[in-house]
DNA sequence: AAATAGCCGTA
DNA sequence: GTACGGCTATTTT
């Protein structure tokens, strides 16, 4: 970079005294970590070292454990990571800057120091003024202070790296080159926060930014670090059953006849291909001089390849057995080989790009289920059933046991900054596609509480359509609202012109004539209600139907959306003041006033053009009903601070439109009134300055001892005697 | 070693 | 037909 940088090192308690003192004046600490492990909870991980800059252009450093540090010796860096913490951290009237600041309170966490006081989150700041990724500190230099353009802390190891390879690199990073890197990176911060926060304000971002995304952090910052309780017996045993699943299914896969035969064709002809191969180097060998010996080697190779010999690695790959999981293989055995089954192709896969089909033949599940009718071997229903176990093994039953930490937990991480609509992301692992029970009935089971209590789960129900009513203004679906009725049930109704209650009886029995029928309908109109909110055509909408086991032919899709229009008027009204809006300014606004922009109304591609048209409306509907769960969890955070909700509440997760809790089983009845105030009717008037009118979100409580197994709450319930 | 492709779990 | 992240295989660097 060759940039003349000057850091300031503190080396004795004066200069600390010094800093903190710097810091209480100007009103302004911003912080940033160096670190050995990426996260504080792991119990080994420790802070190397800390940059603070308390005014633009420059940042002191506080070594803590890098081995170079003069606090070393007793673990006195501690205590004066401690004091820095008490001092300024925890001090209200100091302004704590940082860039992806959740993660500094976890760092914080682990030395009992709570960051109080007004935060600034430089990350959060970029992505409420931007949506569209990158939101890292380093892309934001490139593009706001050009001058700092590519400093880096040279030799970082890549994304993949092993623990051995991140061990190495960092314990060896010397101080001065690790210190001016961290100074950096506090300074630089300091400086996106200066003209941030103006524009946060010029924007209309400032209350958003404030009421929700500052204090969502400190939310799902006590998410994270507290964790989720995990049943590790349980889970060993799943990792058990499942490796015993999937052998029998490999194996009665290897056992059919017709791959039997495929297999033996396709390594004959493996083999034939690299004798030949070999065969026409010895004959290219033969034209030049004095290449006996190399000729002589090869001969050898191929007396090798007929004998069956094979020693390097890359040999034994070509004569490897089929991996049903590579879909390139199951394209050769499905469609391509002559030794295969040679079905005709369904489909093909999309670039995610042009939006466009490739040329690469899909071997996704839709086609695996239609091919299945032609296919009498049974491979194809024994591939689906591997792909389905293997996937649930990898992911979320091995992929979940290697996370398990020495206390049975597994702390995740929530992403405010996620999305491009609002809503959170998980990662590391993501909490937010567990399996259904009716997927994987066993998955869910493995969260479990501490000991002593429950788990609580808040789900809003159907809180997109809600929020799409609001904000469309459609009476009709706001009245069907008020009066708690099912939304699927009520469309499905007045489709078939029946009377609302009528229905009502005949799904409360089973044995009705109709009930089945009704059943249907109110699964056609569910999926039409999704249809909408996505802007599915109806063929799309077709597709989707039949896949659910409802056969529907595109007219009569169509039909069905037609008519659902024609029920809510004032729907389409804002769907067409949508596309209008944003085609007009490029972007749109969400109820909390969160902004997407789609610059892609414009483009040329006229499939990016039309998904541009479609999130206009998607991404208002799915943020604000996002929004909403945020802000209930930030709102439930406060009352839990005031003493209003118990202490014992907890929140561990949230999954889009659903927050997680554990709580004291005592403490049950007391609380679900209040949640239900808090989460039916937020005080957005008062936070946000808007209300949505005639609308109210609906909210259901669940409990239970583990994530699998949950109950509808009961207000008669001893919900005490479910612990012991 | 890093990036991409394909598939699939969730709301 | 919106919004994601993780795993595996494969291709690119």
């Amino acid at each position: 970079m060759g940039l003349k940088y000057k850091y300031k090192l503190v080396t004795n308690w004066s200069e600390l005294h010094q800093l903190v003192a710097y810091c209480k004046q100007t009103g302004y600490a911003s912080t940033d970590f160096e670190t050995w492990g990426t996260n504080s909870m792991y119990l080994r991980s420790y802070p190397t070292i800390l940059g603070v800059s308390f005014q633009p252009g420059g940042a002191w450093i506080i070594p803590l454990a890098h081995k170079e540090s003069p606090f070393l010796k007793d673990d006195e860096w501690i205590k004066v990571l401690q004091y820095f913490g008490r001092e300024v951290i925890e001090d209200l009237d100091i302004v704590k800057i940082g860039q992806n600041i959740k993660y500094e309170m976890n760092w914080w966490y682990k030395y009992g120091i709570i960051m109080q006081g007004r935060v600034f989150d430089t990350m959060l700041a970029k992505y409420l003024l931007d949506e569209e990724r990158p939101h890292g500190l380093k892309e934001m230099v490139t593009r706001f202070i050009p001058e700092f353009d590519g400093y880096d802390l040279p030799g970082q190891p890549g994304q993949k790296a092993t623990t051995e390879q991140l061990i190495a690199f960092w314990s060896n990073v010397p101080l001065d080159e690790l210190a001016l890197y961290c100074a950096l990176d506090a300074d630089l911060t300091f400086r996106l926060w200066v003209f941030f926060e103006r524009r946060l304000i010029d924007n209309g971002f400032y209350t958003l930014f404030r009421n929700m995304m500052m204090m969502a952090s400190r939310v799902l910052a006590e998410v994270e670090w507290r964790g989720v309780d995990m049943d590790r017996d349980y889970l060993n045993e799943l990792v058990g059953v499942y490796k015993i699943k999937i052998d029998e299914c490999e194996a009665r896969i290897r056992t059919n006849p017709i791959i039997f035969k495929y297999e033996r064709a396709r390594l004959k002809d493996v083999k034939k291909q690299m004798i030949n191969d070999v065969k026409a180097e010895i004959l290219l060998l033969k034209q030049t001089e004095g290449s006996d010996r190399m000729i002589k080697s090869r001969e050898e190779k191929v007396s090798r390849y007929i004998a069956g010999d094979y020693t390097t690695k890359k040999e034994w790959e070509m004569v490897a057995p089929t991996n049903f999981n590579s879909s390139k293989q199951m394209i050769d055995f499905l469609f391509e080989s002559p030794e295969g089954l040679m079905f005709d192709v369904i489909k093909f896969t999309q670039d995610k790009n042009t939006k466009k089909e490739t040329e690469t033949p899909s071997t996704d599940e839709d086609v695996l289920n239609e091919l299945q009718y032609k296919d009498d071997s049974g491979f194809i229903k024994d591939l689906l059933e591997l792909r389905g176990l293997t996937k649930l093994n990898s992911t979320y039953v091995v992929g979940m046991w290697e996370r398990l930490n020495s206390k049975n937990k597994i702390h995740a991480s929530f992403l405010l900054h996620g999305t491009v609509t609002g809503r959170l992301s998980s990662r590391n692992p993501n909490l937010q596609n567990i399996p259904r029970d009716t997927t994987a009935s066993d998955i869910k089971k493995m969260f479990i509480t501490s000991p002593g209590k429950l788990l609580l789960q808040i789900d809003y129900s159907q809180a997109e359509l809600r929020i799409l009513a609001a904000a469309a203004k459609e009476p009709t679906m706001i009245q069907w609202f008020k009066e708690g009725k099912d939304i699927h049930l009520a469309v499905a109704c007045k489709k078939f012109n029946t009377d609302y209650d009528k229905v009502k009886v005949i799904l409360d029995n089973e044995d009705h004539s109709e009930y089945i029928e009704w059943k249907k309908r109110r699964k056609k109109a569910k999926t039409t209600n999704f249809g909408i909110v996505y802007e599915q055509s109806a063929k799309g909408l077709a597709e989707a139907l039949t896949k659910e086991g409802i056969f529907t032919t595109v007219n009569e899709a169509e039909e069905f959306l037609n008519d659902w229009f024609d029920d809510f008027p004032k729907v389409r009204k804002y769907i067409d003041n949508q596309h209008r809006f944003v085609k007009k300014y490029g972007f749109v606004y969400n109820l909390f006033g969160r902004k997407r922009r789609l610059p892609n109304v414009d483009s040329n591609n006229w499939g990016k053009k039309a998904e541009a048209f479609r999130q206009s409306v998607n991404a208002p509907t799915q943020g604000g009903a996002s929004d909403f769960t945020l802000f209930s969890s930030v709102l439930i955070r406060e009352h839990i601070r005031r003493g209003i909700l118990p202490s014992s509440l907890e929140q561990v997760g949230t999954v889009h439109d659903s927050l997680l809790y554990y709580i004291n089983p005592q403490d049950i009845h007391q609380a679900i009134p209040k949640l239900y105030q808090i989460c039916r009717n937020p005080e957005t008037k008062l936070w946000f300055n808007f209300e949505i009118k005639g609308i109210e979100m609906k909210v259901e409580f669940e409990i239970g001892k583990n994530w699998g197994e949950l109950h509808g709450y009961n207000p008669q319930e001893n919900y005490l005697v479910w612990v012991a």
